[in-house]
DNA sequence: CCCCATGTTCGACA
DNA sequence: GTGTCGAACATGGG
């Protein structure tokens, strides 16, 4: 599930956590989650701190406990968050879980491409602090966007969209929702867009990226139908625009949906 | 049984 | 270096 928007949802279900000491780690420590960080150290550490914030950028959140201790959080493909009642007895999906007197923040993840990371400094870690702009912030201004197309003039537009580095927390849904919403096939490459074009998608990318987190960030609310969204889960959809039937090609080596009477090229 | 999945990474290849 | 492609990871759902 989770990109940019859903991952600022799940980091907000731990709220209910800050402030509060952890008093239980409770983790599998030999699950894929934690192949780049330590299980066992990570027990050790966040035993007896505090949960002092929550932060979230890309797809990619950051847990800050009070001895300088810093949880990593990568949901991969379905990962998620959520409270649970202190006397949890964890199954076997959720892999690590932070006892206090009150709750217990749980992370499952059935399929285990998400991962964690954990490192104790004093400033953020490399991993945290190193993470490009956002599309959502002022920070990704045209000029921004202008080197990314002309760093990667030939690359389809969706496989484009999909690079972390370049936007950082665009997903699979939101790519296809950028394209759809500017009118672009989602195999053209930026030497092929006009000025006008090219702009578009500028627009587009900050428009998806404030609406997903405003309809979907918040309290996880529905679409409207307006969106491609809606449209686009099951086979025999129809572009809400032209009323005609929504496509889905491979591009980038992923599912891609998109509408042919509007998305020329 | 088959195919698919809102993600990332790696190796082979043009 | 650029870009493409397929496979791999592990599990569940239709």
């Amino acid at each position: 599930m989770p990109e940019l928007a859903e991952v600022e949802f799940y980091r907000k279900q731990w709220s209910p956590g800050l402030g509060q000491t952890i008093e239980k780690v409770l983790l599998h420590p030999k699950a894929r989650i934690f192949r780049e960080a330590d299980s066992t150290a990570i027990g050790k550490a966040l035993k007896g701190s505090r949960l002092v914030d929550s932060l979230a950028h890309g797809k990619q959140m950051c847990f800050r406990f009070s001895n300088d201790s810093w949880l990593g959080i990568h949901l991969g493909m379905s990962g998620r968050l959520q409270t649970a009642h202190p006397e949890i007895v964890p199954s076997r999906h959720e892999h690590l879980v932070l006892v206090t007197d009150k709750l217990a923040l749980v992370f499952t993840d059935p399929r285990m491409f998400g991962k964690v990371l954990h490192d104790r400094s004093a400033s953020p870690p490399v991993w945290w602090a190193g993470l490009p702009p956002q599309p959502q912030e002022s920070a990704f201004d045209r000029k921004r966007f202008r080197e990314i197309l002309s760093r990667h003039p030939r690359q389809p537009l969706k496989a484009l969209l999909l690079d972390q580095e370049s936007f950082p927390g665009v997903g699979n849904w939101m790519a296809d929702e950028i394209l759809w919403r500017a009118r672009i096939h989602p195999a053209s490459r930026p030497l092929e867009l006009s000025a006008y074009k090219r702009g578009q998608l500028f627009g587009k990318v900050k428009e998806v990226c404030a609406d997903a987190l405003r309809v979907i960030g918040t309290d996880w609310g529905n679409p409207p139908d307006s969106w491609l969204f809606n449209h686009r889960w099951k086979r025999g959809g129809t572009c809400p625009v032209s009323g005609q039937p929504l496509e889905f090609i491979t591009v980038g080596g992923r599912t891609t949906c998109y509408s042919p009477a509007i998305q020329k090229a």
